[in-house]
DNA sequence: AATGAATGAGAGTTCATTCAT
DNA sequence: TATGAATGAACTCTCATTCAT
């Protein structure tokens, strides 16, 4: 699908005021408003507010494919760093992509729309596919133990950055990093979070319990 | 604050659809149908819908004290096994408090009413502060590392919980348990999910880097 | 009809609410909250709101009989000062009552309450009848002209005194009196109104044209 | 500011309507209605009921300004000349639009409103610019007496005018006029005003006291 | 292709009143 | 006698969408 410029500006503005007051808290109208569009654009271009929103998630979704592939096949690199450099470009992705994020953590509790739903599931699916071979790949080379869940797996890793956008007011607050720049702020927590999941993946990867 | 039984069951339907449906997805209409009360009971009770949420929240943030102080001042406990216990006693909250984690999760999103902004920050604090004990007195024992970041530590406890919850219809779909019941189905997860991060405290607690 | 103290407070909390927000401007709630009632009360002791205040106008417009009898016998008082001293009396009652003046305005122009519409019309009937006699009473005596017409006088007598009610907050601003005590501003447009008033009354009874 | 026919059938229902059961008495449902609109069309036009108000006050206002200038530049009329032209202007104006002068009594009782408040306020300026010059060409030329008072010159005028407007009912029963024609009774109290006032008038502009 | 005008449906809230106690 | 609890009806306003142009 492709989306000519002021579509795209629609779906800009629609993932910002989506993902800052959810579907149900933005109207059309302020869509419309902040985008600098006709309010009947929306319907004219879309078909509805729902097919907007399953618009904007196919587009972001399809914009998300992890670039696994360059990695899975490069045998000079090894498994973990494999999987390491795997989750650094997760934690870029999510640290990116927070609107679209921010989205779907939403639309999985709510839970309504079956497009979007689908888009989620087939969005899972592919980064299970993707990090299960890397996994298969370490432990064929010994460099993995046996028995890794790789849903728990990746639950952690996305749940863990996931959580930490959710409470970076807090974190900053916390750690008195409230007046630094936004920028500055986002790779020092890119940087913690890296060191951390990286530790949690060596640890779920490597050491026998 | 006291509620009549009314008024709990109002919030509890409340809790239900903001759960399912989201705050703005939910109208006082649908609340006061499938509370089977009046629809000006929600305005009367409550005096608006905001306030509903609020009291909501309220109501339910009390209810999660966490029982930490028992652990904390039992010196026959190891620190890890107090440590461990105190996972166990979340993971039972944020499952059985299923549709109230929902609610927090979104409102943390969008991030709107300050009320709900607070109660969610003391919330927060409350729980860093229990983790911190546990981390300091085990630290001082011997038992634990130096060095843990309790924020990092608490991401991925929560997010890891929140995440399996989020993402439970995938993981029974890919694990085959789409038609065990769901106690069963419960039950199966917070044991996995237990022995997940109790790995992943062990690791973030003891092991050096 | 007599009233207990609480009804006599609901009714004084109701003049002062309809006179500065107009009847359908005030909620029973109102009154009941400003005058420390239970809101079952305005219509356990009244009936409805509607016939509170029919019971408000009723009681006011007793209150309002004028005392031209002691005048009209008094033979000792020459017409015009009869008039005179009528006309302070009325400058003093609609000045005094200003809350319930203000209310009868509104209901006159609103018509609707036919019960309402029936006192007002009484009270026109008394005023119109007593003036009558004090003009035919100066007619007699020769004092006063020929071909006076009583409802335009009143007429003049009643707008005159009710549009400075009305506008006198413009009429302190241009004359510099915003800081004036309000009892000393009451005085001051009493004194003013009154000289006014009998020169229009004394031109209106004696001068031919 | 300019409408379109359906605005302006908007307002002159409106006008209508808040003349005869007051601004909280009137549901936009009622104006909508009676206007033959959709009811969310007061909303898309106006923005509120309450701005739909200040839009009518405002059209009304601008109407109602008078043409004193060609009155105050003729030297060839005499003073109480032009006052009595004016005089019957003002006469003409409220007949005309008792209406809008209905609504504007009820306001200034109610005073709620600061944007009608300030209209109303802009109008009484006005008005006594415009008397005020003629006062003072009057006085320049000696025709008129010195020390006249001009607030209360107009509170007569307009008050007594106002007051015919709300007793006119009685005014109709007290003289036996129920059932000539509104046109021709109309025109009966204007005769009947107009000279009273002008009597009043050229009381209050030329005897001394 | 694009849009201003318009609308039925539904939103949250307040209303005056009733009723069981 | 007096009232807290409760409610159906109505309120103003916003919603996503449609349609003629």
């Amino acid at each position: 699908m492709i989306y000519n410029d002021k579509q795209l500006q629609i779906i800009g503005t629609a993932e910002r005021l989506f993902a800052n007051k959810g579907f149900d808290g933005t109207s059309v109208r302020d869509i419309a408003d902040e985008a600098g569009v006709n309010i009947a654009m929306i319907s004219y271009y879309f078909g509805s507010k729902e097919k907007l929103m399953e618009a904007l998630f196919s587009k972001r979704s399809s914009d998300i494919n992890l670039q696994v592939e360059t990695l899975l096949h490069n045998e000079e690199i090894a498994p973990l760093q494999k999987m390491e450099s795997l989750v650094d470009s997760y934690i870029d992705k999510v640290m990116q992509k927070q609107q679209f994020f921010k989205i779907m953590i939403c639309e999985q509790v709510i839970n309504k729309n079956p497009v979007i739903i689908s888009l989620i599931h087939d969005l899972k699916k592919k980064n299970t596919e993707a990090i299960n071979k890397l996994i298969k790949d370490g432990q064929q080379k010994g460099a993995f133990k046996k028995n890794i869940d790789v849903l728990l797996l990746i639950n952690t890793l996305i749940g863990s950055i996931t959580q930490m956008m959710l409470t970076s007011d807090y974190y900053k607050e916390y750690n008195g990093l409230q007046d630094i720049p936004e920028d500055q702020f986002f790779e020092q927590v890119k940087e913690k979070m890296s060191k951390h999941v990286k530790f949690l993946f060596k640890a779920l990867l490597t050491y026998e319990v």
